[in-house]
DNA sequence: TCTTGATCCTCTAGTCACTAGAGATATTAG
DNA sequence: CTAATATCTCTAGTGACTAGAGGATCAAGA
């Protein structure tokens, strides 16, 4: 198969153009061979790395945790175990988003069933939020990550 | 109960000075009283929404959902259905992320189980990301806010 | 061959919600 | 009086893109 240019390589991918100029910018992939007046052509080896970034990152691995995986896949005779603990790394930080997110729709729940629909000056909601010793959850320990 | 200095205000309220600052320049506080040296000095009030914002914030609101509620405040007679709705919409939001985030758990665990550590170039983790095709799961519809 | 429209190029700036740092001034403790 | 701390404003950086300006190039139809 041929080589493509950077709109085709988009629709392949579903990564969108500016997003793939920007992969190559913070050198996610190495530079590009280029026609004669300049454009970008991408091999299906390209194609097929632009795919692996796209889902890390649905899986929501960030850019630097996808840049040690491709630098891994570099090494192929090694062992696997390092992509292995970033996988696993990854998880326990879903799980603890997960946990996060279950505490907040439980206190969230809380508030909207405590919430009658009256006046403003008589609203739950925004006393739950003005005064936080009405919050039975501590989730003083969420980090930006549960947000 | 005398009126407080920003570093006070930042005990007082957990929220770090330049953020505080940050919250005024975007208009989520007004215009502070200063001193004569031109140093913000903050009251009880300021204290009350100051720690409106950040519980809001920790939970998950968006600035723009808290500026909307901060002026539907500035109308209490009003009725806080408005309230309510926000409060609702975030929620379902939230139900959205633990979906999402579920849904990547069990992709994530799936993967790393097949994973059984040989050599990279036999990695089955690697192999998930790069094939889309083997993915059971289709989230495709997963927004920016599950990643 | 000319022209039109689509595609591509680089570069800069904007997004969100902060965070960090420089350099200057002011207050407070000893 | 001095030194340490606190504050001020302003600018720039974060992550992962996204949007737009202004210009070059390409493919297809007349």
């Amino acid at each position: 198969m041929a080589e493509v240019t950077i709109g085709m390589a988009s629709k392949l991918t579903e990564i969108k153009i500016p997003t793939i100029r920007y992969y190559e910018e913070i050198g996610l992939i190495s530079p590009r061979a280029r026609t004669e007046s300049n454009r970008r052509l991408y091999a299906e080896t390209d194609l097929s790395r632009l795919r692996f970034i796209r889902h890390a990152r649905e899986l929501g691995f960030d850019i630097e945790a996808i840049r040690a995986m491709i630098n891994l896949q570099a090494h192929p005779e090694k062992s696997c175990s390092e992509i292995d603990q970033i996988a696993n790394k990854h998880l326990a930080d879903v799980n603890r988003r997960i946990a996060g997110l279950q505490a907040l729709k439980r206190e969230l729940s809380r508030m909207i069933e405590g919430c009658n629909c009256g006046r403003i000056d008589e609203c739950r909601i925004i006393e739950v939020l003005q005064d936080h010793g009405q919050c039975k959850n501590d989730h003083s320990h969420m980090n930006e990550k549960f947000k």
